[in-house]
DNA sequence: TAATTTTGCGTAAATTTAACGCAATAAAAT
DNA sequence: ATTTTATTGCGTTAAATTTACGCAAAATTA
């Protein structure tokens, strides 16, 4: 008796979901990849992913798959693209429900399908397997609209951090600078950012005030959204 | 021998795409549906869409049924999400990719698997077959933040039009009001307009101006995207 | 005939943005 | 040890933009 067990009146894609994991380590931007361990492109980077059960979600296929391959639990996975060009794979029609999630540096490794993982700077990104240099194109351009449109930082940088590290993080992901008492000044105004502790008066200057995000205002500004137009 | 001939070694489920076409009229947006001529859901409204061929990609499939349900042609859609909830469809396991399109209003008839087709209001919609209800609420959301960032209307306006009428379509879609003479000036100024003919000086108050877009700065506003405050 | 509505064209005040100054002092260079 | 450079906090000012209206001409409606 055959193993092709599933059988359908009408041909019938496979569907896999994808993730791109955005990360952060203070100075650039950071991409979470796997070396798969099996055929097809077996020894070659890919995107943390795989097939979907027939009784999950593309969202829940996500964050299981990711955690199989990377150990990387409870990341806040968005799917933002469906990927369904015919010969995507070499093994059959596939189609890829694509996510994106933004999480703090992790230890990650490999598992599952996955020979490794690690992270890559977005400068260092090898040829991926499949057509994964597209998604994570995709990806990389869909952080940019959103940082304009909502807040961001809260899931990539530390609990705490100064004013310096957030503009890093604008900067490497807009590729662009500001002027750095602008940027102050823009986003206290906003009120999504809250001192650690008072500034004592003999603080030197080089002891930069530490911030952490109010959670309300930040979830507030997420759900209605701003504008930043810099 | 059973007529299940398309046999996998996993369960795969079955993919369709379904469009949200928004049209508009002058004065409020439209939604075009189609009645359902087969089983599930026979005789109730639905969006347009249907199963995916096997050698066709998403967006291929959502214009091909929505020709083939509708009489539509060469509407130029974008998908916007992809629902994949284990019992969306009570037949087997249906994944969709629901695209969306901005159109012209113009002459539908059903067709296919479709009894019949029309335009329906927003606010006159029925409870629509599947989760479709869910589907078109996303639609519309995605179409309030759309016309915030880049320039729609050349889409679902008429070749000429009035300010007044573009104000409408606005208004239609954002459900706020506006300040006529600040929109009016706002508009000109993105510089996407341009008027029919020099407008004669004894033309009344009540002859309004006339314009139609600025095809090649419409396209270049498009792409790198702007900011309508309001 | 009088009141109302629609359209084009302004304008002034309030707000926001952009560009940059300056002092204190830690860290690095000489 | 001394000088130079870099970092941080806290401004200020001019330009640009947004917002809230005013007003008149003419068509429409009452």
């Amino acid at each position: 008796m055959s193993e092709y067990n599933f059988c359908y009146k009408y041909p019938h894609p496979a569907v896999t979901a994808d993730c791109v994991i955005f990360g952060f380590d203070g100075f650039s931007i950071k991409v979470l990849l796997i070396q798969r361990g099996i055929e097809p492109f077996k020894g070659k980077w890919a995107l943390p992913g795989g097939f979907m059960n027939i009784d999950e979600t593309a969202e829940e296929c996500a964050k299981r798959e990711l955690e199989e391959e990377t150990g990387l639990k409870n990341a806040s996975v968005e799917q933002f693209y469906t990927f369904s060009d015919v010969n995507r794979d070499p093994r059959e029609r596939v189609i890829t429900v694509a996510h994106y999630a933004l999480v703090k540096l992790a230890e990650v490794k490999g598992g599952d399908d996955a020979a490794s993982a690690r992270w890559f700077s977005m400068d260092e990104v090898p040829r991926l397997a499949f057509d994964h240099d597209r998604i994570l194109r995709m990806a990389a351009s869909r952080l940019k609209e959103r940082i304009c449109f909502e807040p961001i930082g809260f899931e990539l940088l530390p609990e705490v951090f100064t004013m310096t590290e957030l503009q890093n993080l604008y900067e490497a992901i807009l590729e662009v600078k500001f002027d750095r008492r602008n940027f102050y000044s823009k986003m206290l105004k906003l009120g999504i950012l809250v001192e650690t502790e008072p500034r004592p008066e003999w603080a030197s200057r080089r002891m930069p005030t530490k911030y952490r995000f109010n959670a309300a205002m930040y979830a507030e500004l997420k759900q209605k959204g701003f504008r930043l137009e810099f």
